[in-house]
DNA sequence: CCCTGATTCGC
DNA sequence: GCGAATCAGG
């Protein structure tokens, strides 16, 4: 197999996602999880969390044994040994939302407390740690979500645009598939070739082609080029399943 | 043992 | 550029 733009599209959006080089590999097929994670380094995409270098512990108070790193070689190895890159260990998506609650699945929840409650009309600027951060609603009456906002981001909101944010490209023209039609929810639940690949079926939110509750994740605000936040909702039905 | 990603190096 | 072999941590 080689490295088709497609192949190559598919290896950054997997890993980009936080899928596994195995996973990655098997979803690609025709190639080991090596080749994989050497296609990946080629690409310049790298370093999600490794097991084996998670560390790098500095010893301000008591740097005695620092060495640069003598390097035995004990058959083979370049000499060759750079300066160590200063490396500012990345933001590290420490977003709490994973362990605050759960990610996903909360337009509807959200919606029925707002429709139940006092929804002020104007945010309250961090009064009210009860409601969840309403950014906007949208055009269908869905509840917009930024990628940060199950906790809000740090610095003043920024501008925010919504952008349609495609499942795949492979299933998007697929629409022959079943009896897909624009009264349905389009959403891909599974893997698509799979034999419990389908669509989410429920009734559409008006003007789109989701339901109220994958509109919310289809489309989400978009947060400006310098922070936006990688990790994207978890692909179709999730990590593979097998 | 299993898993993971990183790295090396012959091709 | 590619990826098997190897390394090394969890």
């Amino acid at each position: 197999m080689s490295w088709t733009d497609e192949r190559i599209a598919t290896l950054k959006k997997l890993w980009e996602g936080g899928s596994t080089a195995s996973q990655i590999a098997e979803e690609l097929g025709g190639v080991s999880r090596n080749a994989v994670i050497g296609k990946a380094h080629r690409l310049g995409l790298k370093s999600r969390p490794s097991p084996v270098k998670a560390n790098d512990k500095k010893k301000p108070a008591s740097a005695a044994k620092s060495k640069p790193a003598p390097k035995a070689p004990p058959k083979k190895t370049a000499p060759a040994a750079a300066a160590p890159a200063p490396a500012p260990a990345r933001p590290a998506p420490k977003n709490s939302a994973q362990a605050n609650k759960r990610p996903p699945s909360n337009a509807v929840e959200l919606a029925a407390t707002a429709a139940g409650e006092t929804i002020p009309k104007q945010p309250i600027p961090n009064k009210n740690p009860d409601l969840p951060k309403i950014v906007s609603v949208g055009p269908g009456g869905f509840l917009r979500q930024g990628p940060g906002d199950q906790q809000p981001p740090i610095p003043p909101a920024p501008p925010r645009r919504l952008v349609p944010a495609k499942p795949s490209p492979e299933i998007a023209d697929k629409t022959s598939l079943l009896d897909l039609s624009d009264k349905v929810c389009r959403w891909p639940m599974g893997h698509p070739g799979e034999p419990d690949f389908h669509f989410c079926g429920a009734d559409v939110n008006p003007g789109f082609p989701y339901c109220v509750e994958h509109c919310g994740r289809a489309f989400q605000a978009q947060l400006p080029r310098g922070s936006r936040r990688p990790p994207p909702p978890l692909p179709f039905g999730g990590p593979r399943v097998r």
